[in-house]
RNA sequence: GGAGUUGGCAGGAUGAUCGCUCCUCUGCCCAAAAGAUUGGCGGAGGGGAGGAAAGUCCGAGCUCCAUCGGGCAGGGUGGUCGCUAACGGCGACGCGGGGUGACCCGACGGAAAGUGCCACAGAAAAUACACAGCCUCCAUUGUUUGCUUGUGUAAACAAGCAAAGGGGGUAAAAAAGGCGAGGUAAGAGCUCACCGCUCCUCUGGUGACAGGGGAGGCAUGGUAAACCCCACCCGGAGCAAGGCCAAAUAAGAGGGGAAUUCCGUUCCCUGCGAGGGACGGAUACGGGAUGCCCAUCCCGCGCUAUGACCCUCGGGUUGGCCGCUUGAUCCGUCAGAGCAAUUUGGCGGACAGAUAGAUGAUCAUCAAAUACAGAACUCGGCUUAUGGCCAACUCCAGCU
RNA sequence: UGGGGGAUGGUGUAACUGGUAACACGCCUGACUCUGGAUCAGGUAAGUGGAGGUUCGAGCCCUCCUCCCCCAG
């Protein structure tokens, strides 16, 4: 298996539809500063993109075993600068560069910072993110 | 050494590993008859946040909408001359003010065109009037009215009141300009010196204004960031502007056409809902009213209208593409114009374009480096946030 | 990103054309009651989000900041 760190836009979520599914359909869970929600695509993948029948891109785009991710700093919730608010994204983003080869394939994820999560140092962030995946169970257990 | 004023500077660097985005060149793959092209995965090279990117306070470019004319109105600016694409910005100068000083600050046109306001206090608040206290005969000149009381035969004398003149504990602001002297019964530019004011005139300056001379003995309280007057300027919205393509859906518009309903309020009936009544409004032919020309008001001229059903066109939404970054651009240097802002020409160099939204993470070294802070169509300014360094100048203290 | 609105006692709202910041609900004390509620009487509490300016004098007028809310994908 190529344990590849590269992070391209196609791991990223980008549409607004696909986090309304997320949020309305997938799991939730929570560390002290982030909320995080998943949703397996390999379980339900025959009626899920259907009923937009848009294209026949967006299921090829989604149908494939790679995880997808997308991170929310909200300005209300988190902090009004944007420095701030980037370099907690920015925190979070390396994270998961770092250790998504370590996860199982073909979910949907999305990491909301709350409060708090400005002061946090790369180490602290990089530790509740793996606290967040164990919850969810997505960890693999091969050593 | 301390305190301060003004102007300027850079906004961590280097290396290693792992990553992001855009552009150029190039290899492979998929779809297709083929090619262009688009997409995916690679390779090489290159670019990749700020002085404030911020606040959105001004000014423009650009785009769409509106635009038949006029009036009234609304908003902005406010010493003068210049600079600029433009500005409420900048420069120089004038005037006024602050500071021992370097230097700084000023919405700095008009209050004898009009209107409004000026609380409390005070005799009085825009008019110089009433009113409280004080002075008015002794001497020089002239004049002296009425009433009451007292003395006296009377004439007359004395006292008081009225008439006449001056004046102002207060107040943010005060009038016979301020201050000092003379003057007087007490007092007033009544007189005089200095300062100020008004008018006339001369000189200098493009001008704001400055300086000189003469006359008047002084008449015009404050507020225009109150209405207003004067001079000049101003259509509206903003890249989520706006345009193109594809998909699915069927709002709206136009035409036809028959018909009389439709909407709102939540007052009444009903347990609630549905429904009905009442009230108000809209609609038929006309009128009126409303709407459309930036908002409001007026005039002239013009246009439009309720709605089941049928036909035609195809709004908005989702996804993608364009707009989208090289332009009144910025920097360095040389030469010219100008006190300067700025500008003309030559040479050289630089310049991000994302779209769930790119500059990061870890480590090492440098004495230390986490100040404020992140582009979203683009420029010119202003304002605000901010740790540090440098230069010139000012004041104070000490030493030589 | 662009556009619009607001900030006044603990809470919700007033303050006309600039002239002593008002009202209600609260809270506290007292009366009434065996006690509580209700009622009555009295009191407490903001100097107007912050800093400057205009004016004799600013909640109100002007400038600059801070915070909050709404609209447009």
């Amino acid at each position: 298996m190529e344990s590849s760190f590269s992070f391209k836009k196609a791991e990223r979520l980008r549409r607004k539809v696909d986090f309304e599914r997320i949020f309305s359909q997938g799991r939730r869970f929570r560390e002290s500063h982030f909320r995080f929600y998943v949703l397996d695509r390999t379980l339900k993948s025959l009626p899920c993109p259907g009923k937009r029948t848009g294209p026949a891109r967006i299921i090829a785009g989604a149908g494939e075993k790679e995880n997808r991710i997308g991170f929310i700093v909200g300005k209300r919730a988190v902090d009004k600068a944007a420095v701030r608010r980037n370099r907690v994204r920015r925190h979070l983003k390396e994270a998961y560069r770092l250790n998504k080869s370590r996860l199982k394939a073909g979910r949907d994820l999305v990491v909301v910072a709350e409060k708090g999560a400005v002061g946090l140092s790369f180490p602290e962030v990089q530790r509740e993110l793996l606290q967040l995946f164990g919850k969810a169970g997505l960890i693999l257990e091969d050593e």
